[in-house]
Formats: structure tokens, sequence, C-alpha cells
DNA sequence: ATACTTGTCTCAAAACACTAGGACAATAGG
DNA sequence: CCTATTGTCCTAGTGTTTTGAGACAAGTAT
């Protein structure tokens, strides 16, 4: 289920954290779908299972997942917008700080998106 | 010239650099513009000058200030476009990072474009 | 040249982030 | 009620990042 990359440097539980938002993403796990247990997830990846739990924690934090003792970790329903204005507001201050970055080099915001497209689409 | 948040946990270098960035981008700041000495910033704020100095010297990195000893530290002139791929590069780099960030928040290329234009055209 | 202003460097301490080990607590299911 | 299963908390060790203290170097202006 979960695949680690060792030489990555990025944190184990935010490279967790990334693949669960990813399948969700492309729909590969559905509102009510239970997660692995954090013991499993543990002792498959040779990890603690503390950080297991801080992947799951952040993302229930955010509303993304459910926890329930002694049942596991499920993906939450989608929230009718209202809880998700945390996570906008995470989106906001990335754009804005990309804007401005490219701004003080002298691009325009319409160069940025452009740049931003050519960057998802594969090529660079 | 600059205010601290003390209670946000951000790093002191990294608000001052976003504070820099941002004044540019709205165009308070202009090339050539002169920025308050490092020892004037440091009493000011009642920081070490070391703190005030990563901020300008990452930004002098990045090619935004030029500081000149004995002098003080400016705005720089926008590097000429006319081939200079570094500059293109530059652009690329703020792009790749914006988009990884968003990613990791579940967020798509589309979505953070989306945020980038509205963040241009005034509203929020 | 000399004094003064400015940015820059070196070294170390403090603060923080990440992960692990082990124990605890709540829930489900029989 | 009892047990197994599950998430959660407390503690600590390790490494990295951030900040601090002070000295140094280069340039400006008198």
């Amino acid at each position: 289920m979960f695949h680690l990359n060792e030489s990555s440097g990025i944190p184990v539980y935010l490279q967790l954290r990334e693949q669960i938002l990813h399948a969700i993403s492309r729909g590969e796990l559905r509102p009510g779908d239970q997660l692995p247990t954090v013991r499993e997830v543990a002792v498959d990846l040779s990890i603690n299972p503390n950080t297991v739990n801080r992947a799951y924690a952040e993302l229930e934090r955010d509303g993304v997942l459910r926890s329930t003792r002694g049942l596991g970790t499920f993906i939450a329903e989608p929230a009718p917008s209202a809880g998700h204005s945390k996570r906008r507001d995470r989106l906001m201050d990335v754009a804005k700080r990309a804007l401005a970055e490219a701004q003080a080099f002298g691009f325009t915001a319409e160069e940025l998106v452009n740049a931003i497209k050519r960057s998802s689409s594969g090529r660079e």
C-alpha cells in the first residue's frame, strides 16, 4: 500500500501523508474506505507506529481522515466546504508566496501560471 | 519598515525575506531603493545582525538584492530578459516549488493556478 | 591615508523537527 | 464482563535548523 523513498530526505510521515492525499485525489481511496492499521503499516515498512500515527493524525486534524479506537482509520466524508477552509487558506498562502517571489523577479502572474502548467504537464 | 510576528513560529529570516519580496511585488520597493542597514534592522527589531544578513544574503544570491560593503543594500535591477536563461530557470524553480507544496496538501496544479489568478486580481 | 560605515565570516549555543521505544486507553466483538 | 485490537500519549535520543556573540574585511567619505 505504501512505499518509502529512503534517499529523498523527505520525512517519512510526510511521504505517507502525500501518498494518501494523492490516492484520494485520483480516486483510489474513497470516503468510507479503511486504511491499513497503524501497526500494520509500521511492521510493513519497518518504522515506528508513532510515525504512521503522525501522518494519520495530521490528516484527521485536516478533516481528511477519521480514526476510531479499536476499529481503525477511514477516509472521511468530504466536508461541505466548511471544514476545508483551513486547507484553502494554505493553498492561498502558497499561491501568494509564489506570486510575490515571481513578481520580485519581474515576472507577471500569467508567466508564473504558464510555468506551473508546463511543470505539471511532465515536460519542463 | 519591518514587523515581526513572534507567535507564528516562522523563522525571523524568512519573515524578513517575505516582507521584502511582497514590498517589491506591490511596488513599494523599486530597483535602486536602499534597504535599512543590517545593523539598523537588528537594533530596531532587537535581533542579531546575522539574522538580517541571512535574509539579505539569500535574496542577493537570488538576484533580488545587491549589497556592497560600506554602502548598503539595494534592490537590484531586474535582469534583462534577453536570452538570460538563468532568469527563466528561476521562474521554473519557483513554479516547481509551489506546485510540489500545493500537491503535498492534496491540491492539483489547476487549483493552484486558480488560486494564483485570484491572488493577482486583487481579491482573495 | 585614516576613520567610519557597512556587509561578512566563524564558532557555538539554543531551539526545533523527526523518529523510536514502550506503556496507556478506548472501543469492538464475543 | 473479558479479551484482543486499535489509536494515543509520554519520554527521550539524534540530527538539523535557526539564532546569537563577537571579530573581521571591504568599501566610502572626509
